[in-house]
DNA sequence: CAGCATCCTGTTGGATACTG
DNA sequence: CAGTATCCAACAGGATGCTG
């Protein structure tokens, strides 16, 4: 069906990583812990928003792919504490990058949208 | 339901630009327009793998948020160019970044995927 | 060529209830 | 507390066929 490579295939990973960033929690994940180590109901406090089902499923991901770390304490209950990884934390730069952007243009973005009839 | 707004909220846009960014085809369209107008045509099949719905669709979600700017030639047949806005190009950056991130780091990534057992 | 309309399937992801 | 299990709705998104 496809003959040839597209443009996005020209370096090996480049849509894979694409598509780790789409992923709906990963970027919100990764921000949190960028501001240090977290528990699994901090984390689902600071995210907001996010189903228990969606942030440990994330979170299994995100320790499969090398980004986090999982530490289990068993102090009287069960705590478990959520953190970045070397791996992990070379993502954050990038990521700041978009929280730049963010800040710098989106009121631009949000007033193009109201200017649009928009159907 | 949620009593307090998430750390993700402390500054209004942040979580609506991960968002934005979190659509599947987005990303890989500004890549492609970083590098010069495109005709649909050629946006297809340089991203790959998209199809003419998605494509369409989320080529008129960039318009309407002002990243992309659609001009129409009516040469003997039909003919659409795509660039990105001034306000596109700012996002070029960011993107770039996220690039480089995936040439530098993505293959660790795929060592710990493969180096778990990953039920 | 650059779409739009329709149909249909698979995945995403929330809600709820239960567990060590 | 930190999950797991089940169910279910909504939507993402592909395939196909048609149009100016």
């Amino acid at each position: 069906m496809e003959q040839f490579p597209s443009i996005l295939d020209t370096h090996p990973y480049l849509r894979q990583t694409l598509d780790l960033v789409s992923d709906k929690w990963i970027t919100a994940i990764i921000y949190v812990l960028s501001r240090g180590k977290r528990r699994y109901g901090e984390l689902q406090r600071e995210i907001g928003g996010v189903s228990q089902r969606m942030l440990t499923r994330t979170l299994r991901n995100l320790e499969k792919d090398g980004l986090v770390r999982r530490e289990e304490f068993t102090t009287p209950s069960l705590m478990v504490e959520y953190s970045l990884t070397p791996l992990g934390e070379t993502l954050v730069e990038p990521l700041q990058s978009l929280c730049q952007w963010s800040v710098d243009y989106f009121d631009e973005v949000r007033r193009a949208r109201e200017s649009n009839p928009s159907q």
